[in-house]
DNA sequence: GCCGTTTTCGGCCCGACTGTTTTCAGTCG
């Protein structure tokens, strides 16, 4: 996608710079633009037409040019002036965790080495020792950080990471000697992918903490183990980091660990100006400490309203807290519905009954039961005589349970945006949803069109998972945004937050982005075995990231207030 | 290179850790 295109180019320019030894803050101007981009959700093309590139939050004059530039002539002059002042692969080295753009240069020009294999075999040999600066401990630590970069630091997926750090505070917070415990860093943002797992606690016996921590079930190997910092790998495979801090630094660590980097430099920022400093043990005021244990009072002293975990990315919440115009975002005791889940009719694991209990342990008041559509045969998609039989056992049920299963199918939406089952069968469900599951590869326009012809059906009440990303199988593919959330706007078709961990499809922007087109949003679980079911947090937390509020939500709402509100 | 309730020049977040020094530079989060 040519926002990413950009945003890679002028990282990599930072890096160039960061080698060449050149002045660090146009360095940091290329990254926090580089940052900035992919945040972008329209494409920049039309950004560009528009021209409100200026527009973009560490987007200048010159950055403006240089992005114009790409989008006319595919290139950028001073990066391919630049690209040719070092090798190719040398800014691979960079990737090397312990290896920075001095270290890089250093290896470059004493001996000439530019790429990954050849620093290995030089470390191997332990021919860098000797030189300046370079020893023998750091031969050893490029060879570490060369496993690592091999073994590929791949995040992790946000219900895999999720899960894993449950088990880590459950297992914590019972004993007596953890005051307090709680994630930090990107998880406790929940982002939809995370790199490793940050744990903070207070104790009065941090020794005991740490002894306890890598002896944990989970554990499979220690990386490293002190006082107050142990770093574990889990049987999965991930990296936990667990920190004990003081009492009256809690908030101030729970703050910095969370992050994100450009929150927190923000807001430090924002201290300065009102003559405060804020570091990872407090707030303070001419080296007196003036708040520290909770985050609460940190954002009171600089006169914001309290900023929800989800939000910090600075991405306008800054701002909005200082004019307390935070929005109030949506919570999981919200939700009244989960409106897209199967059952054994199609290619779930469980009976449309199993599903309805354990929704109703939920304390949800209904549930759509959405099976696979005829053409989706792989997912054995029902014909109309399993349509017929499972119409019968949801009258059925109903008569029996207390929770209300609305009869639904997920419709595959063939080439050009229609559907497989005619109009009259579609008219007979209760909620329809249409979904894309073949013909990934069409064009930009193609697919639009495909979607907006769906939305234009007025049996279709939800589109699921629109763009179709799915994390460590394949990418979104590319929608005109703009047009699409329009027609999903004017028709009143609503669009999924599919809270499936590896989707988390709209994600995070791109839902954003809808709700400001005035797109109602529909927060489902796709669950195909009841403990799916739970994920319901995940897409909840997808949506608390896209600034979504109940009136965003539909299934938020009684039974009767949705049937009204669907088309 | 960006940016502006101490504005159009002169700033730009802050501290820990590590390995290498002997007071610090480089890297990281």
């Amino acid at each position: 996608m040519l926002n990413q295109q950009i945003a890679d180019i002028f990282r990599n320019i930072a890096h160039i710079l960061e080698i060449k030894g050149d002045n660090s803050f146009r360095i940091r101007a290329y990254l926090r633009a580089a940052d900035s981009l992919e945040n972008v959700t329209e494409d920049l093309e039309d950004v560009q037409r528009e021209g409100r590139l200026l527009e973009i939050e560490g987007v200048g004059k010159d950055l403006a040019a240089k992005i114009s530039e790409f989008i006319g002539f595919d290139k950028i002059k001073y990066y391919e002036e630049l690209k040719k002042t070092v090798p190719a692969k040398l800014l691979d080295l960079l990737d090397i965790p312990g290896v920075g753009p001095k270290t890089a240069k250093l290896l470059y020009d004493k001996f000439k080495i530019s790429d990954i294999e050849t620093l290995e075999k030089y470390a191997k040999e332990g021919s860098l020792r000797n030189t300046f600066g370079l020893k023998e401990k750091t031969e050893e630590n490029i060879l570490r950080g060369i496993e690592l970069v091999k073994k590929g630091r791949e995040r992790m997926d946000l219900g895999t990471a999720f899960l894993a750090a449950e088990k880590f505070i459950s297992a914590l917070k019972g004993e007596k000697y953890v005051e307090k415990i709680s994630t930090a860093g990107s998880l406790r943002r929940m982002k939809d992918t995370v790199g490793d797992i940050d744990i903070l606690v207070v104790s009065a016996d941090s020794k005991k903490v740490m002894n306890d921590f890598v002896k944990l079930k989970d554990v499979k190997s220690v990386l490293a183990q002190g006082e107050t910092k142990s770093s574990v790998l889990t049987r999965d495979g991930l990296q936990a980091d667990l920190r004990v801090v003081d009492k009256e630094s809690f908030g101030a660590a729970l703050l910095y660990f969370t992050g994100s980097k450009s929150h927190n430099i923000k807001l430090r920022q924002l201290a300065l100006k009102k003559g405060l400093k804020i570091n990872e043990y407090g707030a303070y005021k001419k080296d007196k400490r003036i708040a520290g244990e909770t985050e609460e009072e940190i954002y009171k002293l600089l006169g914001l309203s309290y900023i929800e975990p989800e939000l910090r990315e600075d991405l306008g919440e800054i701002e909005a807290a200082s004019k307390k115009k935070l929005p109030n975002l949506v919570g999981i005791t919200d939700i009244r519905g989960d409106l897209h889940m199967h059952s054994e009719y199609s290619d779930g694991h469980y009976s449309i009954r199993d599903m309805a209990l354990v929704s109703q342990e939920k304390g949800y008041e209904y549930i759509a039961v959405t099976d696979h559509s005829i053409s989706l045969r792989v997912a054995n998609g029902l014909d109309l005589d399993r349509l017929n039989k499972k119409r019968k056992e949801i009258e059925k049920l109903n008569k029996e349970l207390e929770i209300k299963i609305l009869f639904g199918a997920e419709v595959e939406l063939d080439a050009d945006g229609n559907c497989d089952y005619s109009d009259r069968v579609l008219s007979s469900f209760d909620v329809v949803i249409a979904a894309i599951h073949s013909r990934f590869r069409q064009s930009k326009k193609k697919v639009t069109e495909r979607l907006i012809r769906a939305c234009q059906n007025k049996n279709i009440d939800i589109i699921a998972h629109p763009t179709g990303r799915l994390w460590g199988v394949r990418d979104a593919y590319e929608i005109d945004f703009g047009s699409f959330f329009k027609v999903a706007a004017d028709t009143g078709t609503f669009l999924e937050i599919s809270s499936y961990p590896t989707r988390l499809d709209l994600n995070d922007v791109n839902a954003r982005m809808a709700k400001n087109a005035g797109v109602r949003l529909a927060v489902s679980t796709d669950a195909h075995h009841v403990v799916h079911l739970d994920y319901m947090c995940f897409g909840v937390a997808c949506a608390r990231r896209a600034w979504l509020s109940k009136n965003d939500i539909v299934n938020v709402l009684p039974l009767k207030d949705f049937l009204k509100a669907k088309k």
